[in-house]
DNA sequence: TAAATAACATAGTTTTTTAGTCGGAATTAC
DNA sequence: GTAATTCCGACTAAAAAACTATGTTATTTA
């Protein structure tokens, strides 16, 4: 199971554009900035949100990213789905295949975690995170 | 966050000492052979797994491992936790200073994530597990 | 039309972690 | 004393994650 880095700089990234998006289309410079995330990489997990059509771009001048859907009707798994393999905590990836083509003996554990992970973070939407946002004191992250 | 084949090799390892425990102490190379673990990985988790007294160890010809306690007394959190550092899916540890020394956007959604997988994963005793095993048939493991 | 801006694409590098190996030492049953 | 076993530390190979570099293409604007 992975849940690094990757998946948070995306499930951020996008937050980042709930946050902001509302001024047209944002660019990853700006979301590199203010998020601290390098611009490269960046355009490389955008290149996944935009293949499993989380977000659509603008080229040019005055281009960049918006959600494509209403943050309402985007959740943290899809996120973290489409930059990560998947949230699966199994070996087998669920097949079942575990040891010597049967399941192993903590198939069923690892199979019910992940079910677990998965029904938590599909819950939750971008904006549920935005609302969270207005309600808990936002420290600094660019002011200051 | 971490959970990989090491949590899982350290759960599946315990569960075999559950269920073959009551013939007295349990040999690593044992355990290699029915889990397809190797030995030398499984010496170095058991190393932790003593450390954190979930097992006990008895040296010489006819040793082994046994659980320090009963094993409706150990629950699958305390195993890995033991042998990964730690089930945390935050960035900062927990800490809160994810960002220029405060919360980042996303802290408090994977705060949450990671307690509701502790929760999860405390909540299944090794005795859970054993329960499990013998009511949802082995496919094979070992037969067939 | 030229320059600037930004997405798009791909290859490569560095760092970290995982998984596993190896060689040996200590302990104890027989 | 020998064999079985835990114990211990260092080492290594492979994989993955994180990041860098270099360019190409589309679009706007002056």
């Amino acid at each position: 199971m992975r849940l690094t880095t990757r998946g948070r700089y995306a499930v951020t990234a996008m937050l980042d554009l709930a946050l902001h998006g509302d001024k047209g289309p944002i660019s990853l410079a700006d979301i590199s900035q203010r998020q601290e995330i390098s611009l490269s990489y960046l355009e490389q997990l955008f290149a996944k949100l935009r293949q499993m059509d989380l977000v659509s771009s603008v080229r040019g001048p005055g281009g960049g990213y918006r959600l494509s859907r209403d943050c309402t009707a985007i959740n943290v798994a899809e996120i973290i789905d489409a930059v990560n393999e998947s949230i699966d905590a199994t070996s087998c990836n669920g097949k079942g295949n575990c040891q010597n083509g049967g399941v192993c003996l903590t198939h069923y554990l690892w199979d019910d975690l992940s079910q677990q992970i998965h029904r938590f973070l599909s819950g939750i939407t971008l904006d549920s995170l935005v609302q969270q946002q207005e309600v808990r004191p936002v420290m600094l992250s660019g002011a200051e």
